[in-house]
DNA sequence: CCGCCTTCTTGAACATGTTCAAAACGTCGG
DNA sequence: CCGACGTTTTGAACATGTTCAAGAAGGCGG
């Protein structure tokens, strides 16, 4: 009775023993598909059914939504994003190289997906909605998305003030939201300017940062980490 | 034939000549209250129509779709809070006081629409859409805003280079935009949070600013500047 | 007053996300 | 193999935003 869709989140069993998993899969694959050809807009319930050879009534028995077949993407995409960062955060040393790494890495890897990324955005933006990336739905997510960043620190030759090191990989997470939000709206060729805003942000975060040492930026400092410490309570 | 409901945007001629000015206003102001009433997504089409005693074609006859009622009642928005604002930026000088004023100012309009703005903030988000604060279609409404937010830098005692001093005016109306975000999420007893949160963020970006005229950060602040305008383009 | 053109109005029809009661299927104790 | 019970599957029905072809109203030159 309760849809199953939601529990496929963190579902990272294999799919030897469950019996419907396999249409699960089916109809999942078929819908990336579709949204990935057609955008989500233009792919409808009825055909990504047709496509997955079951029924309307069926694809909903397992995922209670269009919304959350959304959702299923959106967890591929960040899996997929976690994979391709390895590399990257295992040889580079250097701060600047791996943060505009982790995130020219994202916009790889979320490329194909960007035309109808837009539609994902505003069913996100909904703050009741679980795909909301500030819902509790999606902390699983987000925690793994924040995990990156706080990699990114931590490997990284930065040096800090330890109260700021340990916000900063939330901080950046946010600064990923805002060049999500800016990637969302970029129709330039080959994405160019989202490009360019990564290329310019990440060096420029590396100077913020390191302005954090001068005495009179430090009080400054300690007042945003107080503030996002009193938001996130 | 084309809708006229789009040219409503900026229309101020006064009522005495149209014929079709009536209806069309009577259908606005129908489904404003409806979604007052009972919110945007509960409010359909078929309801604005029968309650404002037209048939359904004819309220689309002038105005193409529901989201353009919901462009309608954005605009309403924005003009009650610029009224409201009049008062603080005549009487006020002190630019913290100034811009808590506006922001707070513009939580008390919005506050009776706090339920359902999260609807509206879903279909502002999406980039195609009219809605969507980065459009097109909103730039009158946006260009206001940021309007307001020269009128608090300009009129008040704060020292700048004129570059910053020229771009601020668009990064306060980001700030706006986060703080609204923020307000769309917060389901504190009497937004207490969005409140907490705009009392701290506006002395530290005053703080913040002032940094700007230590030598060691004048270099950032330029960048920020360089990377504010190389968006804007 | 008549024909004609523009403006306005209508409601049925359409597209699509979603629900639901019923049926098919599978399994397991007997 | 039987029957009962949980799981899966079905497709028709529903709700609602949107379109469209047809008609009504209103004015205007003759």
């Amino acid at each position: 009775m309760v849809q199953k869709g939601v529990a496929t989140l963190t579902d990272v069993t294999d799919s030897a023993t469950a019996k419907g998993e396999q249409t699960r899969e089916l109809i999942l694959s078929t819908a990336l598909r579709l949204f990935r050809e057609q955008g989500y807009g233009k792919t409808t319930m009825r055909v990504i059914a047709a496509e997955a050879g079951v029924s309307v009534g069926n694809a909903y028995y397992y995922y209670s939504s269009k919304e959350h077949l959304m959702q299923a993407y959106y967890d591929h995409l960040q899996a997929q994003h976690r994979e391709a960062v390895v590399d990257i955060l295992e040889s580079e040393k250097s701060f600047t190289k791996r943060l505009g790494g982790v995130l020219h890495s994202w916009l790889e890897v979320s490329a194909p997906y960007h035309e109808f990324a837009g539609t994902f955005f505003k069913n996100a933006a909904e703050p009741k909605s679980p795909l909301s990336p500030f819902s509790e739905q999606s902390r699983p997510a987000r925690d793994a998305s924040v995990e990156v960043f706080r990699q990114v620190v931590d490997g990284s030759d930065l040096k800090l003030a330890p109260d700021l090191k340990a916000e900063l990989p939330e901080l950046l997470w946010l600064m990923q939201m805002g060049i999500v939000l800016f990637w969302v709206h970029d129709d330039s060729d080959g994405l160019r300017r989202t490009k360019a805003l990564i290329d310019r942000s990440v060096p420029l975060v590396d100077k913020l940062l390191r302005l954090t040492r001068i005495p009179g930026v430090r009080g400054v400092t300690n007042d945003i980490v107080g503030l996002v410490r009193s938001i996130k309570a």
